[in-house]
DNA sequence: GCAATTATGTTGTTGTAACAACAAACAGAG
DNA sequence: CTCTGTTTGTTGTTACAACAACATAATTGC
C-alpha cells in the first residue's frame, strides 16, 4: 500500500506516512483490485466498510425498475464511498458502485473505525475527526446546491447562488469558480438559458459581470 | 435539563438517562433559553458547538444579498443543527438559525465530542457513532432527493422516485409516505401538474395507483 | 500570424410545466 | 344528514426554459 499517497487525503489528512501503517492494520484495512465495469459494491447490499479509491475512479450507477440507469456519482482517486451507508448499520444500498477503470480500493471497516482502539492510536481521534468533517463537507455542498435549485426560475437560482458567493467570498465583488456550462449544470439549466439570463440581470442593473468576475449592485433591489 | 427527553433523541440514542447527566458535564454542555424571533446563530460565524433543540423550534434562514430571505430548514424538537459547521474547523455560517417560537437549545462543543476522554465514558463511542449516522442519514436524504431532481421533466422524476421506493421497500407495490402535494414539493414541481402526468403514465401502463398505493409495471417498459 | 477549437452571447421556435379555476371524491363535525 | 374543508383529478391558458442554430469572442496550437 502507499502510504504516501494515503497521507495526502482528506480521510488521513494530519497523520503522518509512519503511523497509517500502523493504523491500518488496527483496522483491518484490506485492498482490492477492480478491472473496469467490475461491480464493486451492488445495490440491494448492506455494508459495515467504506471505500477509499486508491487508484483508478468508480461510478455511483442508480438502476430504475424499468431498466435504464444513470451515473450518479463519480468518485476520483482518493475519495471516498459508501460511508453514508457503512454508518448507518443494516441500510442497504440503493445503487451500484461500478469501477469506471481499473481500479484498485482499500476498504476500512466503519466498526474499528469509529471504537477507539486501547492501545497506541492517538490518530484515531483525527481520523474520526477527519471522517466527520468529509461527511460535514458533503453534506453542506449538497444542501447549499439544493438551496440554489429550489426556485423554478432561471433568475432566482442565480440570485440565491451569486448571493451565496458574495456571502462566502466576503464581497460583493468576486470571481466564480465555474465556466458557463459547469454553472448551467450546477443550476441544473440550460446554458444558452443561463447566459441569456445573465445579460437580461445585467440589462436590468442587478449585477455587472465579464468572464467569471461578478458584481453584485446593491441599488438596484426589488425593481 | 430533561435526560429522559434526551434518552429519546437520535443523538443520545441508546444511552441510558442515567449516563447522559454525567456525560454532559463531562461535555461542557450548557443550555440556553431564547425567545421566537431571537437570532441564536448568525451568517458569517463559525462555530464549534452544535445545537439540539430541547424544546420549541428553529428555521435556517438564508439571506440574499438583496435584502430578501428564505426560510431554507425547520429544525424540530430532538433535532440537531449547526452540527456541519461545527464539524468544519473554521467554516462560516452561510445561514441565520433563528428561533421560530419560544425555544430552548442545548450546545455540545464538537471538540469535546469528539475526542474520547480518558476516564469513565464508555458512551463517548457511541455518541460519536450516533453524530456519524445522523449526519450520514441527513446526507443520505440529500443526495436520493437530488437524484430525483436531477431530471427536468415530471415523468423521470417520478419513475426514479417510485423506482427507488420499489427499490427501498424491496416489492413493485408499495405505499408511499407522501401527499400529492407533499411529493410535488419534494420533487419540485407543481402540484396538478403532478396528478396529471401520474394519471397519463397510469394511462400508458407505466403505473398503477390508487391513493397512496403504487404498483409498477413490468411489462410496459421504454414503449 | 493564422487556423482550429473552445467558450460565450444572441435570437427565434417549440414543448412543457406552472398557474388558475373548477369538478369530484372524501373526511370530519355539527 | 348537511355543511365545510381537504385532497385529488381535470382542463385550458400562459409564461418560460429547453433546444437549435448561429454569431462573436477568447484560447490554443502550429
Amino acid at each position: 500500500m502507499n502510504f504516501f499517497f494515503l497521507s495526502k487525503t482528506i480521510l488521513f489528512h494530519g497523520i503522518r506516512e509512519e503511523e497509517i501503517s500502523g493504523m491500518l492494520s488496527c483496522l483491518g484495512a484490506y485492498e482490492k483490485q477492480y478491472r473496469k465495469d467490475d461491480i464493486i459494491l451492488s445495490a440491494g447490499s448492506a455494508v459495515t466498510e467504506l471505500g477509499l479509491v486508491e487508484s483508478g475512479s468508480v461510478n455511483v450507477v442508480v438502476n430504475f425498475y424499468w431498466g435504464n440507469s444513470n451515473i450518479f456519482g463519480h468518485i476520483g482517486q482518493g475519495d471516498i464511498f459508501a460511508e453514508n451507508y457503512a454508518a448507518i448499520p443494516g441500510r442497504e444500498l440503493l445503487c451500484d458502485v461500478v469501477a469506471a477503470e481499473d481500479s484498485e480500493v482499500l476498504f476500512l471497516g466503519m466498526n474499528k473505525l469509529i471504537s477507539t482502539c486501547q492501545h497506541v492510536c492517538p490518530f484515531h481521534r483525527r481520523l474520526i475527526q477527519n471522517l466527520l468533517r468529509l461527511s460535514a463537507m458533503k453534506s453542506l455542498n449538497l444542501s447549499t446546491r439544493m438551496m440554489h435549485i429550489a426556485p423554478k426560475a432561471i433568475r432566482e437560482r442565480l440570485l440565491s447562488y451569486l448571493s451565496e458567493q458574495a456571502m462566502a467570498k466576503g464581497s460583493a465583488h468576486f470571481t466564480i469558480p465555474f465556466s458557463r456550462q459547469q454553472l448551467a449544470d450546477y443550476l441544473g439549466v440550460d446554458r444558452s438559458a443561463l447566459s441569456n439570463e445573465l445579460s437580461k440581470m445585467q440589462k436590468d442593473g442587478l449585477i455587472a459581470y465579464r468572464k467569471n468576475e461578478f458584481t453584485l449592485n446593491e441599488g438596484a433591489a426589488r425593481v
